[in-house]
Formats: structure tokens, C-alpha cells, sequence
RNA sequence: GCGCUCAUAGCUCAAUUGGAUAGAGUGUUUGACUACGGAUCAAAAGGUUAGGGGUUCAACUCCUCUUGGGCGCACCA
């Protein structure tokens, strides 16, 4: 839609003599004046020395004297300092609605197909999952979905932290404690790691033969890969389910461990790119650029003790997505914290050739963060476990809306899904944002529910009748009708800006503003005792076309509709 | 110490990337169906965009300084 607008005013704009000059046309900022508007008047009065204002007048001026003006405009005026307001008529907003149900709802899919992995989750086996985990998951499954409805191919992977220092204390204390491989169940390890990860903190004697341990591991030795596979086993299955509730499906449980195998030939691809040095008994990549402000320190290969961290298994699964996926794209949605080790393993991917540093994005996500603006923590000071958080909503729930025993449970948990999505993906991914109970299991004004309240509704209100778009006339009947037509227009724009920043938030705001302008119009205008049955049959389709909208978009935040609430 | 990042209504967040009169939710105050679900709708109040200076026809947005948060700076992930 926006699309042939640009093209007309270009068309207009290069009879005026002024060629190859790229306008763009935006929703109107001033709603109470006109639809769009197009603010690039100055810019192309800068480029070609002109006075603005006559610049302005004389191209609304031969718009206003196309022969096509009806099939656009209502109206077109300019308003110094220097933009073109164009109010769309009546038809116009129809026949672009009706080209958008047959047209992937207005949204282009992508022209040529690429590959991408989406690295997403990240949780480490052996510790219980937390708030923030679940702001990865939902971040990173509807980005996922985002960019497989623009037609891509994409697969998730979780990436486990599975081979690192925790299992080395964790297995420590199996060992310390004389328990077997069948004492190790999830209520072993939440007892067990917090335990041990203390006492690293207060014991460094402990600590090096916890850091021992996970180099054995890491070697192959068979009693504690007996031990850590159990870990891995247990801890994965109760991982599973709190996936599940979430919704939130990965391709691949690829974790650390499984880039082992691709640590020597990384090693081989390092020195023959001869990036490796030796400082301290340890085996680093200096990544530091001569402009950078800060010195950026190198990327530890290997650690002194021989043993690998988190910068060698990131860049040996690198080179397995590379073996396996052939990607154009690899994404991380990972804790902003993170982005200097990141800087670091891109920069040493870019010196070494092994990809592209262009084609890896770092999508770091804020810090999750309690009242006080430090990280989220329950008062006896560990963070919250998700099970139990998806408890305390669904009782705080309960506790505002009489539905216990009255819906499916199933339906319940779709609820509570909305709720806790809706809350965190209409944040900026990039920012921390304040974690707050109350406010998460809210249920009124900015919600899942009135999201889904909205579906509901008008899903009632439409389902005797038949939809049947191309009978939608070329009227428009009042002002609130008006504004949700146009709302139902600016679904591509913001669809768009959501793939291309990947930010859910996008879509979010945008269900939000739809539903808005939906509430209002059933409750103004009343479907049933409505006579004429033009503006009837019309209000129907126009409704059917929104919640289809909001379905589709909804599934976008990884948020289901129930049957009923 | 160095660097990154943020600061918008009482609170939690927006603002189409430099455009016109800075918008929502919540909270406060007040209204609305003998009509398709009141988890709704309508309205009021609430702002020197942390502060100073600069660039520009135009600044919440860019530059600079000040103040105040958060985070990160080689063998944890």
C-alpha cells in the first residue's frame, strides 16, 4: 500500500525533473489533520538548491491534478515548513484491504530464501531455570517464528551449558557426599549445585579440584562421563517441561559437549591462520583493533591447564552450524552482559576466515531485574524458580477473575502463556526491565488477555454469518471504522521493522493499538441490529480480516487463544 | 581507573531512527449499555524529555560537558 504511494509521488517528482530521488511516506503523525505524510520536501529542496516551500506546492499542486486522484486521495495539501499531508479515500483503504487477504496480509515474504540459526535458551543443565530464561525462550522462539513467517528457513538450537566448571562441582559433590549414580535426581541437584558453588566461592582448594574434575570430564574420563550423562539426562527432562508449558520448541539440544568434536580442527583453522599466541600458559587470540577505545582482551583458546571454556566451545559450534546448516545467518539471543565475549569470538571468526563477522548478530536481551534494579531474586537470595512462578500467576489469576472450574485447564495455561508473554515481549528486548509479580499477572489495560478478550469477542459477534471479502463495498462509515481500516493497513509496516531489528516488541504494540481500535468499534457500532445490509456484510468481513490478523500475529509472540475465558 | 549503556507523566513503558501539538497502560477523579461478554468503553488531571551548552529550517533523538543509575574489563558461563 505504502509502496504505491511512493511510487506515485516519485512518478510526480521525476516529471518535475528532479530523478532517481527515493521518498518515502509515513503513517501521519498529525491523525487529526490527514492518513500520511511525506516529510522528504526538504531534503530534496536541499539537493537540488531549491526554496522548499514553492518545491512543496508545486508537487501536491500537479498531484492534486492527476487523472487518478479518486482511486487515492481524499485529499492533499502542503503545510509549511514542508510536508505533504494526503488523507486516502474511501476506496483506496478498501481495495488495499482486499489486496492483503490475498496477498499474505499485505506482508511481502522474503525474495530470496536464506538459512539461519537461531541460538536461543542457553540454560546450563544442573542449575534450575530462572526468570531470564525465560525471557531467551520467548525472545528467541518469536524470532524464530518472525522469521520463518517472512519465508525463511531457520532452526533453533538451545545450546546447553552442559561441559562446563558446574558439572566438575556438581560431580564433586556427588563424590564428596558418597552418593551413586541413582541418588542423582532434580531435587539432588537443586540441592547440590547451589551448595557447591558456594563453597568454590569460599574454598579455592575446592575449587581447583572442581576445575580438575571437569577437565577429566572433558578428557574422556569414563567414571565421571557415566556421572555427568545422568546429570545431563535428569536435568534435560525437567528442562523439558518447563519448555513445553512455554511453548517454546528448539530443532536441536545441541550442547556444549557436542562441539568437542570440532575443537581440533578449530585448533588447525587457528594456527594455520596463524592468530594464536601463548601467554601465561594459555593459548589466546589478540582481537584488539588499532581503533578501538578500549583494549579489547584476547579470546582465551585454551586455559593454562589445558582445559576449553565457553570461547573455544562457541567457535567450535560455529564451525558445526557451518558443517550443518550452511547459514547465511546465525543469531544469538543471549544476556547483554555477554557482548564483549561475543565482540570476541565474532572478531576472532572474522581473523581466522572461519564466517563471515557481518552474518553474526548478537541479540542481547536486558537484565531481568526485581523492584530495587538489581537482578531478580527471591528473599532467601536465589532467583526464582519458573515453575514456580507459573504457579503464583495462574493463583493471582484465580485470585482476580472467578474461572477456576469453569474452564479447561488447558485453557488456563493459555491464559497464563499470554499473560507472562505479553508482559515481556512488548518491552525493548535490548533494555533490562523490572520484574514485578503484580504487574506480570495483570489482567486489565495493556495485557494478554485483553488481547485475547478482543479475539474472543469478535469471533462471537461474527460467527453466524459468512465472510465473503470481495463483496467489501468501496464505503467507509464513520470515523472509528475509518480508523481501524487504516490500522489494519499498517500491519505490514510493523511486521517488517519487527524482522528487520528483531524485536517482537514491534508486533506487540501493534496487536495492542488493533485490539484498541477493535474495542471501540463493536462497542459503537452494533453488528446485529444493524439494517443496511451493505454496512453489515462489511463490518463482518472487516472484522474477519482483524482477527485473523490477531491470531497470526499472536502466534508470533508464541501466544495460543483459548476457546474460551 | 578505562569503556559500554541508560535517564521521558507518581509507577512501568512508547515515540515510524532528525519532523508538526511527546503517546499508552497503571494509579487518582468522574461517567456509560432494558443491544452481539463490564477481563469492556468514554472523559479529566498528570511533562522545562536528569541539567547546561552546541549543530539544524526542525532535537526526546545527533555532538559536548555535568550529575546520577546499571553493566563489563584474560583462564566461570
Amino acid at each position: 500500500m505504502l509502496d504505491k504511494l511512493e511510487k506515485l509521488i516519485t512518478e510526480v517528482i521525476s516529471k518535475l525533473g528532479y530523478e532517481n530521488f527515493n521518498i518515502k511516506v509515513i503513517k501521519s503523525n498529525r491523525p487529526d489533520i490527514s492518513d500520511y505524510q511525506c516529510n522528504e520536501v526538504f531534503k530534496l529542496a536541499h539537493e537540488y538548491h531549491k526554496n522548499p516551500v514553492e518545491l512543496g506546492e508545486s508537487i501536491v499542486n500537479e498531484l492534486n491534478n492527476i487523472s487518478s486522484f479518486d482511486e487515492y486521495f481524499k485529499k492533499i495539501e502542503f503545510v509549511k515548513p514542508g510536508f505533504i499531508n494526503m488523507s486516502l479515500s474511501d476506496k483506496f483503504i478498501n481495495n488495499s484491504i482486499k489486496e492483503m487477504i490475498d496477498n499474505n496480509l499485505g506482508i511481502q515474504k522474503a525474495s530470496s530464501i536464506e538459512n539461519y540459526v537461531i541460538d536461543y535458551g542457553g540454560p546450563n543443565i544442573a542449575k534450575p531455570l530462572h526468570v531470564g530464561h525465560m525471557r531467551t525462550a520467548i525472545v528467541g522462539e518469536s524470532i524464530k517464528r518472525i522469521i520463518k513467517y517472512k519465508g525463511h528457513n531457520i532452526v533453533g538450537d538451545i545450546h546447553l551449558g552442559d561441559y562446563g566448571l558446574q558439572i566438575g562441582q556438581v560431580i564433586y559433590g556427588i563424590l564428596s557426599e558418597n552418593k551413586t549414580i541413582d541418588d542423582i535426581n532434580i531435587e539432588y541437584l537443586d540441592y547440590i549445585y547451589p551448595k557447591m558453588s558456594n563453597l568454590c566461592k569460599e574454598n579455592s582448594e575446592v575449587k581447583k579440584e572442581c576445575e580438575s574434575i571437569t577437565k577429566e570430564l572433558q578428557d574422556g574420563n569414563e567414571e565421571y562421563q557415566k556421572l555427568w550423562k545422568k546429570i545431563l539426562e535428569v536435568s534435560s527432562e525437567d528442562m523439558k517441561k518447563i519448555y513445553d508449558y512455554l511453548n517454546v520448541h528448539f530443532d536441536y539440544w545441541y550442547g556444549e559437549s557436542d562441539s568437542y568434536k570440532y575443537l581440533d580442527k578449530l585448533s588447525k583453522i587457528l594456527e594455520d591462520a596463524n592468530v594464536l599466541e601463548e601467554s601465561n600458559g594459555a593459548l589466546v587470540v589478540p582481537v584488539a583493533r588499532d581503533t578501538d577505545k578500549l583494549e579489547i582482551p584476547p579470546l582465551i583458546f585454551s586455559k593454562s591447564n589445558g582445559g576449553y571454556l565457553y570461547s573455544s566451545t562457541d567457535l567450535a559450534t560455529i564451525i558445526q552450524r557451518i558443517e550443518d546448516f550452511s547459514p547465511d545467518h546465525i543469531l544469538y539471543v543471549v544476556d547483554n552482559r555477554q557482548s564483549l565475549h561475543f565482540e570476541q569470538v565474532f572478531r576472532t571468526c572474522e581473523l581466522a576466515k572461519i564466517y563471515d563477522y557481518k552474518k553474526l548478530e548478537f541479540l542481547g536481551y536486558g537484565t531481568v531485574n526485581g523492584k530495587d534494579g538489581k537482578p531478580y531474586k527471591t528473599r532467601t537470595g536465589e532467583a526464582p524458580k519458573l515453575q514456580k512462578l507459573f504457579n503464583d500467576a495462574k493463583d493471582i489469576l484465580y485470585s482476580k477473575v472467578d474461572i477456576k472450574d469453569k474452564i479447561k485447564q488447558e485453557d488456563v495455561d493459555k491464559i497464563v502463556n499470554s499473560i507472562l508473554k505479553f508482559a515481556d515481549l512488548q518491552n525493548n528486548r535490548e533494555k533490562d526491565y523490572i520484574f514485578d509479580i503484580g504487574k506480570f499477572s495483570d489482567v486489565t489495560g495493556k495485557t494478554g488477555p485483553y488481547i485475547l478478550y478482543t479475539y474472543l469477542r469478535i469471533k462471537k459477534i461474527i460467527k453466524n454469518y459468512t465472510i465473503k471479502y470481495e463483496t467489501i463495498s468501496s464505503n467507509i462509515y464513520n470515523d472509528i471504522d475509518r480508523n481501524l481500516r487504516l490500522k489494519i493497513l499498517e500491519l505490514p509496516y510493523y511486521f517488517d521493522s519487527a524482522f528487520e531489528k528483531r524485536m517482537p516488541s514491534f508486533i506487540a504494540e501493534y496487536i495492542y493499538d488493533l485490539c484498541v481500535l477493535t474495542n471501540a468499534f463493536y462497542q459503537n457500532n452494533h453488528i446485529n441490529n444493524e439494517e443496511d445490509e451493505i454496512k453489515k456484510n462489511d463490518w463482518i468481513n472487516i472484522l474477519n480480516i482483524t482477527s485473523i490478523i490477531i491470531k497470526d500475529m499472536l502466534s508470533l509472540l508464541v501466544i495460543d487463544i483459548p476457546d474460551s475465558m
